[in-house]
DNA sequence: TGCAGTGTTGCTTC
DNA sequence: CGAAGCAACACTGC
């Protein structure tokens, strides 16, 4: 599931090997995953020749900014990540030549794969076929309705505690968890890293913010940055699809404290067994014994 | 074997 | 208006 942190890696990935390259051509066998032109000709027409003059993350959002004043906007959703190799046509398909860095040299998730100069080829592998590919003009895109609804970015500067507080007491009588997942609220944290963040700042998944002392908030905001770079700097969680773009694993799903670890001890040693439960259709996992619901 | 679980977003429903 | 439910999809695990 790329969030943020899972994100931020791809992007700085992607700014070591494709910045500066042109795209060639392009190819997919999946036209629905393409959102924007909707004609897959026009997007081909759109993207065909431009150069990838920078490449940056806007809360889960890949942009690759192109020449021409337009952007190239990726997002993951949940099982979808890119791939970078050399290639090579075969049968008509284009599939990862063997020798590139990838772990597996055919992938059959592959259902987007952008021709780069210099005979290098990203593609998207996405199992579910849920993630969104769009082509935007740059300004088109800025006033575009989806980017302005994004809440701030943990790792913006302007990201302060201040800034914390105000945006997530805009719903007062909603559940932390929920809250913390709200993209409009915050952008960038997902399933994952809410649980892991409530772990660290001893906090119910359940809280309401309005029974939040300020105490709590600010242990909710540091824990958000504490956990956030860990994860950057393990490479993101590859407990589910997510792959750095060579193909090789992050290493968060090997310290996670209570993502997935129900029945499992909490790692504080305080006797807890870590539970989990359903929170607007989703699963939230705790520590009962860290982390009690106030009254 | 079959069905619940996986989680992001956006649309529909109440 | 806001919250809740569900669809999109395909594989895994019990």
């Amino acid at each position: 599931m790329p969030e943020l942190p899972e994100v931020e890696t791809t992007v700085r990935d992607l700014k070591k090997y494709i910045l500066g390259r042109k795209i060639e051509d392009v190819w997919s066998d999946t036209y629905k995953l393409i959102k924007k032109p909707k004609s897959f000709s026009e997007f081909k027409k759109k993207l065909t020749g431009r150069k990838i003059e920078n490449i940056q993350r806007k809360g889960k959002n890949i942009l690759l900014r192109l020449s021409g004043n337009g952007t190239l906007l990726i997002h993951q959703k949940m099982t979808g990540h890119l791939l970078y190799g050399k290639w090579q046509i075969t049968n008509s398909k284009w599939q990862l030549k063997e020798k590139g860095p990838l772990e597996e040299p055919v992938n059959r998730f592959i259902h987007l794969m952008l021709w780069l100069s210099g005979r290098k080829m990203l593609a998207l592998s996405d199992l579910r076929k849920f993630a969104k590919i769009e082509f935007w003009d740059n300004l088109e895109l800025e006033n575009s309705k989806g980017f302005k609804i994004l809440g701030p970015d943990p790792l913006e500067k302007s990201f302060t505690f201040k800034k914390f507080k105000s945006v997530i007491k805009k719903k007062p009588k909603g559940k932390v968890k929920q809250i913390l997942m709200d993209q409009s609220i915050i952008s960038g944290i997902g399933n994952i890293y809410s649980d892991e963040i409530l772990w660290v700042a001893e906090i119910h998944p359940f809280t309401q913010i309005v029974q939040l002392s300020d105490a709590e908030l600010k242990g909710i905001y540091v824990a958000v940055k504490k956990i956030l770079a860990k994860a950057i700097k393990l490479k993101g969680d590859s407990m589910s699809d997510y792959r750095l773009i060579t193909g090789k694993k992050g290493g968060y799903q090997n310290v996670q404290n209570v993502y997935q670890q129900e029945g499992k001890k909490c790692p504080r040693k305080d006797g807890g067994i870590i539970k989990r439960i359903k929170i607007g259709g989703r699963s939230a996992h705790f520590c009962p014994v860290c982390q009690q619901l106030k009254q």
